[in-house]
DNA sequence: CAGAGTCAGTCCCTTGAAGGAACCATCTTG
DNA sequence: CAAGATGGTTCCTTCAAGGGACTGACTCTG
């Protein structure tokens, strides 16, 4: 396909999705997310191709995004794990969840609920200003150029 | 690529990326969200290919992301403006640009700064629980099935 | 009023990524 | 020792992305 290679645009944006903007990639997090850490789980579990779920899994741990561990010598086994980096890549995901469920979930309902630890009660996430904790909203805010807008030209 | 829908599945992650999991579909909702709005300006910026833009637009109208709206009769012109669907999705993209910001700007510092209307400072978004106002990351939460969970079988 | 320019696409060809199945290597269990 | 589990790799086919040329309708400029 020879695709444009969005990592090296001047935008979180696109740097992000250089990251795990490819097709299953935020699938793989989910379910590493959830506690399916081995590939074989991981294939059955998605239904993909194991060619794109090795390339995949190489990616992301090369991101630092997952940790391959090794949890068995002879026969070498590694499984997958999140990092710090990962887990908040995770973030993203409640998000998506959130507008999946608000939009596309229909009659049926949202397939899964969440409960909030601090609180105990089934909620979802929603964003706040991390300066005056107020809700802030993509309609909310202005763009101002910042300081890594232009190295070149 | 023969690639697979994620659109059936009963995840609202998946379902999200169906409308927008695509190559570019973000970065085009980002440039109208922006305030670019026309077909050539949207390539211009993007530098990417007209086939597959005009095909990511039709979607994302047809996934009522993005709304096409005339502005010139004779030559019939268009433009493309977000509807509400559209606008909640930005929401995901500014958690997108906190992500790569902390993870992928590097020395340079993040390419673009958020002004929060309601404080008028310099901020970026946090996830807050719906229920108890407290942070909510995707540790802080239990996942239990939804009323929408398996439809068949 | 001819020619250049703008705008929004469409068409066609090439290339390369996703799908899918088969294969392989290593160890464990019966 | 055969069968199974595990974690890949290799190969082939198919179809989408890239990219450039082309179209068609209108406008602007000299």
């Amino acid at each position: 396909m020879q695709r444009t290679q969005f990592g090296a645009m001047a935008c979180s944006i696109a740097r992000t999705l250089d990251v795990i903007g490819e097709p299953w990639s935020p699938l793989i997090l989910r379910d590493v997310y959830a506690g399916t850490h081995r590939f074989e789980q991981l294939q059955r579990g998605l239904g993909m191709s194991r060619k794109v779920l090795a390339e995949r899994l190489n990616w992301l741990v090369e991101q630092g995004v997952l940790a391959r561990r090794e949890y068995s010598a002879r026969p070498v086994r590694h499984e997958y794990l999140l990092t710090d980096k990962g887990r908040e890549l995770c973030d993203l995901l409640l998000v998506m969840v959130r507008w999946g469920d608000r939009w596309t979930a229909g009659e049926a309902g949202p397939p899964v609920l969440y409960r909030h630890h601090a609180c105990g009660r089934i909620s979802h996430v929603e964003l706040r200003c991390s300066e005056c904790e107020q809700p802030m909203r993509a309609t909310d805010i202005d763009l101002l150029p910042g300081p890594g807008a232009h190295p070149t030209s």
